[in-house]
DNA sequence: CGTTCGTGTTAGTCATGGCTAACGCGTTAG
DNA sequence: CTAACGCGTTAGCCATGACTAACACGAACG
């Protein structure tokens, strides 16, 4: 839970990086999300039930309604990792243009 | 190409990230890869190409190897994307509990 | 040369998971 | 209380793609 692999392999499908794209600029209900994607509001919910595991979206219920909105809490691990990568690249790099016979 | 969007799904496989994570360790060869993973050398090299597509790894012959190595400027369009959605949340996050009572 | 090593590619199988349709539950309004 | 709405869940189908096995090619080395 609220592990990394989560995270990468939620953001990893298209629908649900669509799906987060829209919540990311406002907070919307299943039935919404539904009619701004080309998916029944079942696959919506599916793909929302995989993010709020990933712990990047929480919801809200509101009225007969059910308001998903981003969690900036489940994008952290993700920057960890992106930030991790980036410097171990850049060092690499760095390293690899500095001593082009090295290795 | 170098599409953002092949950048999230080629790490959103776990056994890609896997790949990649080793790469940003060190530089390796296909056949090293595929004797740290549990994996035949065929996937790791179709995986290797899903990556090289994305722009997110970068291949030099060297003798009788194929030395794969992380690009950093493959990252880029994922931190870009991971910013926006990070100052977004943040944002709307900032407002909802300012004004608890809005919308 | 021919052989061996390292790799990419293809065909083909199989599993993962994304999708729809149908149902059940809770909540709200009349 | 009854009806309607919004949502979650399940079963089942189907497409995507991950994997292995086998083959083909090029480079290094004798």
């Amino acid at each position: 839970m609220t592990n990394t692999n989560d995270s990468w392999t939620a953001l990893g499908d298209t629908m649900r990086r669509a799906i987060f794209e829209l919540l990311v600029e406002d907070p919307r209900s299943v039935t919404e999300l539904a009619r701004a994607l080309p998916v029944t509001r079942s696959a919506v919910s599916q793909h929302l039930k995989v993010l709020k595991g990933a712990g990047l979206v929480v919801d809200t219920p509101a009225g007969k309604h059910r308001i998903y909105r981003v969690d900036p809490n489940g994008l952290a691990p993700l920057r960890a990792d992106l930030d991790r990568y980036w410097m171990k690249a850049l060092a690499a790099y760095k390293a690899a243009v500095e001593q082009p016979q090295e290795e």
